[in-house]
DNA sequence: TATGAATGAGAGTTCATTCAT
DNA sequence: TATGAATGAACTCTCATTCAT
């Protein structure tokens, strides 16, 4: 219960600031809760900030998991695939800036994250999504050949859709209201180039 | 001189650690000057930061504008944009990684910097790329038909090269090199998706 | 029986960091209790380290008190008084560390501790001791002819056998190994030089 | 000046309430310091209760080391070292103090210091103190056959006098006063124990 | 008796910034 | 321009102690 508190306060805070920035008073304050409680539960700040990132992580990769299976095409993982990042992000604003900031380190601890999660799965997802790309490729269901650059294309697409924004917006000299309907029209034109750009 | 010496090294701390958790003690350090000469050149550290944001804006802006002609076809747009893009980041990797982590926050420093940077180029860049856009999408050069998720698209796959690279790296369970080889590679694949996607 | 279990944690605890050093939580933990019950039993942590006190100097001076009968001679005095302290902490090693410490303190809870013990004992031995000395100086047994000097320098040759052997090391460049060989060959160091140098 | 201000500040401090005890708040106020001046010039609390150390370690060095030259005879030297350390500890109390809850520690710090100062001393006065012991034994300057016991009663019984005192009182019920007669009795009844007890 | 959660007052340490020279 | 010393506010973390159950 406090332990769930501190959390989300701290995801608030950590999405806000940065690891650096963000004060821990301010997150037992949020939390409404003993500044002592925050270390009885999570021993230190970084510690708190890992258990942040992991649940994050792992929210994150549920969703991905969902499409995953054995059948799979590469039309439906290229329709699918923003739609999910897209919409995930879009209601765990926190997340993209908490996951955000974190690729910008040189040892990044998300990666490690995401490694063991993948790991510690039986389903092999990874293993998975490698094998499936791998028939896309050789079925000649795909034009692109490689694949790291094939999924880098996708992840690009879906996820800077919520970091660029503000570079597009400034270049462009406008202002876009994120509402429903941008969100459904983002989709749209990142699942359609990714489509026509990479299906045969 | 010293000017200089310290903006290096407040690059070189500002990528490696944020803003916050930058350190002016070791800025001061790593650029062999005595602390309070930082101040006494930049006043302050938030103002030390601004510089540097200030003066990686106008790097990459420059690149920018180098091939946005009133003659420019899409197609030209859409093969030369990400071997700036990519070329620039891939040579100046702290940039990438200031930008990244001030595309972030909420009060973005960054998009106020390219705006300014816009405007006291007499409007010029902007609206010229504007005009491109608008011109292409009426001459039916380019099936996207919405100039803010055009430039999007271009953006996310040009910037976040650098961003989710370790994300793919995770989820394919590999580790890639980022050599001249790596980066060519990069580049083909990301304006062969724009183009074979976005053009008609 | 719990107790028990607490007191034991707390003196080695105590002799390990002292007072100040000394961690409430980690004595719980050894005691395998909870931290709760540590204060239900002993109030506080000054409390408990009183009772640690208290029972390791009623252990030590009984063990004194069990040779001091009123036909002591001098001789049996000087030779069996090294061998009673330095047998009894070399068995009790926590003890010399803590009453060493305690040794160090302005208000000295220890010196407290002793005066209480002698005065419930309805005076006796104290009184004895001083008496035996006395009786042994006007006898002309003892060359020392002042009280304070004489048992001062039997205490500081038996205690400080186990404070100082760390210098004695340091400056002949040695390590001794504290066996049983060790702790018999110091007694007769201790008791000879007494006898020698004290006896007429 | 301000460093030495702290050296004196931390020293009355650690003496009064030993290392954990010690609030380096308390060490800045009486050194008339900004707190932070105690860490840009010590770094760690430790390290200033190192210098400290050092320090003491130092002083009493320097002072051993004056009577000991290579013609010392036995007598000289059972005469001379009580009054030297007598009279050093009874104008450096603090000393006493520090030193003595050091000697409680496992690891202990003093020992490491004593060992270090005299390694870097080209006089080598620990092999010369070593050769002279060697050689009233072997003379048979002296009755003590064991350079180990030899020397740890002659620390004993100058040391402790600081450390026992309070014992004795206790145990003979009297309060002795430490003026200059004190200690000059304390010498006295120390070295003539070792003469008696340890020439032949 | 026993426990896990909670608390408040501080602890040591850090850091951007300024001062005196 | 340049420096070493100084400052104050804040920061993360700790610890003895208490509470609710």
């Amino acid at each position: 219960m406090s332990k769930e508190k501190i959390l989300e306060a701290a995801r608030e805070e950590f999405a806000e600031y940065g690891f650096s920035g963000a004060r821990v008073d301010r997150i037992a304050e949020k939390a409404k809760i003993n500044k002592a409680m925050l270390f009885y539960y999570f021993s230190s700040k970084e510690n708190l900030y890992k258990s942040v990132l992991k649940e994050a992580a792992e929210k994150l990769m549920s969703q991905i998991k969902s499409i995953v299976t054995p059948e799979l095409k590469a039309r439906t993982f290229l329709e699918k695939m923003p739609e999910i990042y897209i919409r995930y992000f879009s209601r765990n604003r926190e997340i993209v800036k908490i996951l955000g900031r974190e690729l910008m380190n040189e040892d990044n601890y998300y990666k490690l994250i995401i490694t063991e999660l993948l790991e510690n799965e039986e389903r092999k997802t990874p293993h998975l999504i490698k094998k499936l790309i791998d028939r896309w490729i050789n079925n000649g269901e795909i034009v692109e050949t490689d694949q790291f650059n094939l999924l880098m294309n996708i992840i690009s697409l879906s996820v800077f859709s919520f970091m660029g924004k503000q570079i597009a917006e400034a270049v462009l000299g406008i202002k876009v209201k994120e509402d429903k309907a941008f969100f459904d029209k983002r989709i749209k034109s990142v699942s359609n180039l990714l489509k026509r750009g990479m299906l045969k």
